[in-house]
DNA sequence: ATAAGTTACGTTATAATATAACATTATGCC
DNA sequence: GGCATAATGTTATATTATAACGTAACTTAT
């Protein structure tokens, strides 16, 4: 589970992923909650997609297993991309910008500065949970305001790297 | 121009931009010539049109400028595509993944470890030109061995704050 | 409770971005 | 020239994303 101690990299370590699962939609739920939001259940669906895997998922993929459902089937993109749109204003959801992809935030809260490590090996991405700073530096050396920072990092996991 | 020594940030200085376009496509041509590798008449064409400013192009619009000119119309996206992939390959384009747009490198050669500050007030991408190197550290301490580098921080210039 | 206002969802069509597959032309080498 | 290779051209289609408009569900006020 996400620590502000240690270094962790929550998806390319062996973990209960169940529970890690469990534990982000509670997180889900309650800051949905607390702000008086409504994660409808059509919203909590495509969460709850997003969060089966440490791997980032296509918009289309999303709408392939909503539809996979036999009970009311045949949903449209838009279904999903205004879910998408709704989980990424919380950031309950980031966007990976090289894989036109969405994956489930690993440590809900902070919307705008995450970072990620992504495996070609396992395709597995991981979310760094400690915003840099010197980027921020580098942008206010520059007089530059950051509204929104993209950080995607591709390469091999240390198993990946492993099993080559 | 790109220099080593100081901190710039070339396209939110005012400079002479004919210059530095020339420049660039002079480097351009010494670089695939002394690689013995062939900067065809359609990839500088496409170069060319990528240097006119520091704002990305979607490769839609560098197809549109490519069609403008009346003799030799027509041009389908494969084109383009082929033309970026020479250019993204050399490291003389890069792309902007939270805008699926291309933008020409001022620094020619460093490929995979560019880094960008992104105007939303005039649309000017300015590439940094110290590859950081925190991030690296950041990958390495959890054994992530890095292979490519998104680095996109999206905000307001000094400018563009100054004239809100 | 009902009406009005708002938010979310559903539906259809289409826009924007990117690639597959195959034909043709140009270039370099023998 | 004849051959191999690389680059370009062409057609069709895949993939990703949004516009526009209608319906249903929730919220609040009376
Ligand atoms: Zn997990
Ligand atoms: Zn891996
Ligand atoms: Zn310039
Ligand atoms: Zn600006």
């Amino acid at each position: 589970m996400p620590s502000s101690k240690t270094k962790h990299c929550l998806a390319f370590e062996h973990h209960d992923h169940r529970r890690c699962q469990s534990q982000l939609l509670s997180a889900a739920r309650e800051l949905c909650h607390s702000r008086n939001i409504r994660l409808t259940e059509r919203r909590e669906q495509v969460l709850q997609i997003l969060l089966q895997s440490h791997q980032p998922m296509g918009a289309y993929e999303i709408l392939g297993q909503l539809n996979r459902n036999p009970e009311a089937s045949n949903i449209a993109p838009p279904i999903v991309y205004r879910a998408l749109e709704f989980l990424l204003e919380l950031g309950l959801v980031h966007r990976i910008e090289c894989k036109n992809a969405f994956i489930g935030c690993v440590h809900p809260g902070h919307a705008s500065t995450a970072q990620f490590l992504i495996c070609k090996g396992c395709e597995k991405v991981a979310e760094l949970d400690n915003p840099t700073t010197s980027l921020q530096q580098e942008a206010s050396q520059v007089g530059f305001m950051i509204d929104h920072s993209v950080v995607e990092i591709t390469g091999l996991c240390a198993e990946c790297q492993a099993n080559d």
